[in-house]
DNA sequence: ACAAAAGTGTTGTGCGTACACCCATGC
DNA sequence: GCATGGGTGTACGCACAACACTTTTGT
């Protein structure tokens, strides 16, 4: 343990990650939300979170708050942006280190969440979070509808066998706007990163939807030869 | 002041803003570091950072640090990325929220950045900065370059007055790939964001490229159209 | 006259959009 | 056989890339 320490006198702060989880019911984006145990604020909607450790890295403060809740590892998860206004929180100056979490639904440890009183609200009817997590929740939205513009983002959020309205309207969700469901099929399958399997969902339809799997092997070739994040 | 605080219990973090300020002397894209003033490292090159005081949010400690060595305010600056790996400094355990900031070289105050140990480099030949330093600029190009698809940003970087070769410099410097001179011309014409000048440099060439300025106005229409951010 | 850079014109191509239309099937 | 959503085909337009070509003017 090292003793001397040139920085002993510069303020020190609390430091948290909070992390947007969503998910996908087949129709609408579900945020994941604690009822918050601790003081201040005990008991109201919050974002899932906690302080950072004295060795741990931001990204596994965030991945340990996720497993938490869900149960889940290994999930897709990006760090997009830092909250640092004095005052954010009520308590005591806290900088939060937010990230957005793709998981899903179904994977997700429900008895385990029940236990931190979880819950799962459709994004268009949330109630009021505490501090700017509310505002989080928007700006993680706006970053994932960006990013889906130039990327396959989304496939984390859906089950492994999917078709391609289901596909479909995970990204109406997402952007919050109509999409062509004639040009949205073509379009992936242009990509070809989806691979079909002999099998079809007729819930919807009395044709039939085919069920497709994501290609992750073609997904990773194609990321090396930066194809896919070039927008040319 | 506040007695009771319910987080007393949970870690501290000593926590910095690190900024990454590009300029641009017509050619190459410039990157101003300091010779660092505390130990560790002391004297190593560096970016210019501090620790984030208590009563400030990190937008004003960013700020803040790039009035010291340039002497500017109201610059544009924009947090990209929270780098928090437990060993990243040496010294003990800091988080630091990173930015870009984009300054006119010649607004900048010489005498105040020499007084600070401040220097500019070219970024193709930057020198070893101390711990993650040089991947923060790394990530910070990328940033920077991903934006300039969609958005007219590195105005912030050249003169008031400047030809549309120069921008295309500016634009070759950031993104690393030759453009086309006379697309490029004609792109930035359909645009309608610059006001064109009666005066010509004849620095480059014989026939002389016509000075233009950026029209701000227009910029903040278009804007409030969402007709910039929208990629369609 | 010539060189050299600025800038315009011309054409081809690929992609997104709009939308008509065909397909499969349960009722 | 008809309604319903799934999916294909087609046509158009726009934005960009490639590149030939004109303009300007110092030497």
């Amino acid at each position: 343990m090292k003793m001397s320490n040139h920085y002993k006198n510069t303020e020190k702060h609390h430091v948290a990650v909070d992390n947007i989880i969503f998910g996908f019911d087949g129709n609408r984006l579900m945020l994941l939300v604690v009822k918050r145990q601790i003081e201040p604020c005990k008991g109201e909607w919050s974002l899932m979170g906690g302080f950072v450790g004295k060795n741990e890295s931001l990204d596994e403060a965030a991945a340990r708050v996720v497993k938490i809740t869900t149960g889940l590892e290994d999930v897709f998860m990006e760090q997009f942006f830092t909250y640092g206004e004095v005052d954010r929180d009520t308590e005591a100056r806290t900088i939060s280190v937010a990230y957005y979490t793709l998981i899903r639904v179904e994977h997700h440890d429900h008895a385990l969440g029940q236990q931190h009183g979880a819950r799962w609200f459709p994004l268009e009817n949330l109630p009021h979070l505490i501090f700017d997590h509310n505002q989080m929740v928007k700006d993680a939205l706006q970053v994932l509808a960006v990013k889906t513009r130039n990327q396959p983002v989304g496939f984390e959020l859906l089950p492994e066998k999917f078709t391609i309205p289901q596909l479909r309207a995970l990204y109406e969700a997402i952007t919050g706007k109509p999409l062509d469901p004639g040009n949205f099929s073509k379009k992936l399958h242009n990509m070809k990163l989806l691979t079909r399997l002999d099998e079809k969902d007729k819930s919807q339809s009395k044709k039939g939807a085919f069920y497709y799997r994501f290609d992750k092997i073609r997904y990773e070739e194609l990321q090396k030869e930066g194809l896919l994040f070039e927008l040319k």
